[in-house]
DNA sequence: TAAAGGAAGTTAAAGAATGTTAAAACACTC
DNA sequence: GAGTGTTTTAACATTCTTTAACTTCCTTTA
């Protein structure tokens, strides 16, 4: 079983501690990019595609706390996990109040921050709705798993990134799937050729449900795409 | 703005403690149903619909755990946070190999509680409705979705733009829809050259509503537009 | 009521964003 | 390393949005 790993952001000063953490992180199985301030760790966020943020509190040039609010403007449901060295409660309930999810309080073992980040990862794939593995769009079937595209007698092998984007436009289904999102989700990383070939992949997603007048993907210029279904 | 109450089963055999945190919880605007045993609890679960539990580690009866496993065998989702008077190490990651979203260890303060509950429910209600709306205009329909304006035969496709601003005219309806109103909602930045730039998508809606001529948009000088219909 | 000045109407063009196709680069298998 | 399928890059076409320039309309006030 090849299981996709969860990108963790981790901002903290110590190096010690950090260079620890994103070893253990890695070690199990986790893809932990580490930073030493809290600027670099709002442009590593604002490029990069991450499901989880593990940030420390007291950090030079931007602190915990204004980084996860500057982080919260920009996406409201990724997870956030303070570190913090005084176990002080008003630290704890301004960290509660800027939307964390939890905080660990300086020296806190390994097996529990793992224990932690389960948790909540656990709980943020189980409320995307236990990712649909079929879809029905229009006359078409979509078989995430098999990768496959199905219309009457026809069939469709779709290659990764084709069921990957299709995937993302069925989890917004009507709404607009915004493009830094579907670029940091499925490409990592969102730069302008990274974007020029979801283009690429929108056209044949295009040309493979051309079959159905019924189903379109529409573009919402400047935002993203939305896929959207006749009634009936 | 009339909230809707959270549902809480509180399991806690500790009389004083129990009583005082079901009248905090109600206090703050949540339904919290207390029972005293880890039976009664289940029995609860069973009957009744929750959206968090809170339960206490050390239950006669039944334990907090094995009652936590029940009720992971019928609901795989329902966020539980448990209480526990130990601060033990293995108790912890024994709660959150059960699926444990969090735990607090006694004493703990009410304010924590509450923001941690207040943490784990924000992430839970995450799904949110999609909005498919259709407008009836004179003789046209118009998909808002489809970004569609459809009359008779004729199809016309709108660009973004041009359908939120048809959109926003349609939910004023024969009031006057306000410049800076749309401009903000739009264009986000309201300033002259974006006004002018609106000015120029008036016009273009006119020209596709033109067919029908008891449809109209009227400026209201130094105000904003109006879309009108005729009776009939 | 005529002139002045601001607001709105209209059209065209410039500048971005997106659409499309094909070739190049990459990855995988045999 | 040849052969296959996938992904990215590149080049060019099209569409959308903004900017600009000019015109007309509305309101105010001398």
């Amino acid at each position: 079983m090849n299981e996709i790993k969860s990108r963790i952001l981790l901002a903290e000063d110590d190096e010690n501690l950090g260079s620890l953490l994103q070893e253990y992180l890695q070690a199990k199985n986790y893809e932990a990019d580490w930073v030493t301030n809290g600027e670099k760790a709002f442009r590593h966020f604002e490029q990069f595609h991450y499901d989880l943020c593990l940030l420390d509190v007291m950090m030079p040039i931007k602190d915990g706390f204004t980084l996860a609010s500057e982080i919260r403007i920009m996406n409201s449901s990724i997870p956030i996990i303070f570190l913090t060295a005084k176990s002080m409660k008003e630290d704890v309930l301004e960290g509660f109040s800027l939307g964390a999810d939890d905080y660990l309080t300086k020296p806190f073992s390994m097996e529990e921050l793992l224990f932690r980040i389960e948790a909540i990862l656990r709980r943020t794939r189980g409320a995307r709705g236990i990712d649909k593995e079929s879809w029905e769009i229009g006359s078409f079937t979509f078989d995430v798993n098999k990768q496959m595209l199905t219309s009457d007698g026809t069939e469709q092998k779709l290659t990764t990134k084709e069921s990957e984007l299709l995937k993302l436009l069925c989890n917004n289904m009507n709404q607009v799937l915004e493009r830094n999102f579907a670029l940091k989700a499925i490409w990592i990383d969102d730069n302008y050729f990274n974007a020029r070939s979801m283009d690429v992949y929108i056209t044949k997603l295009r040309k493979y449900l051309k079959a159905d007048p019924g189903v379109q993907i529409i573009n919402v210029h400047g935002k993203g795409y939305k896929l959207v279904l006749d009634e009936g």
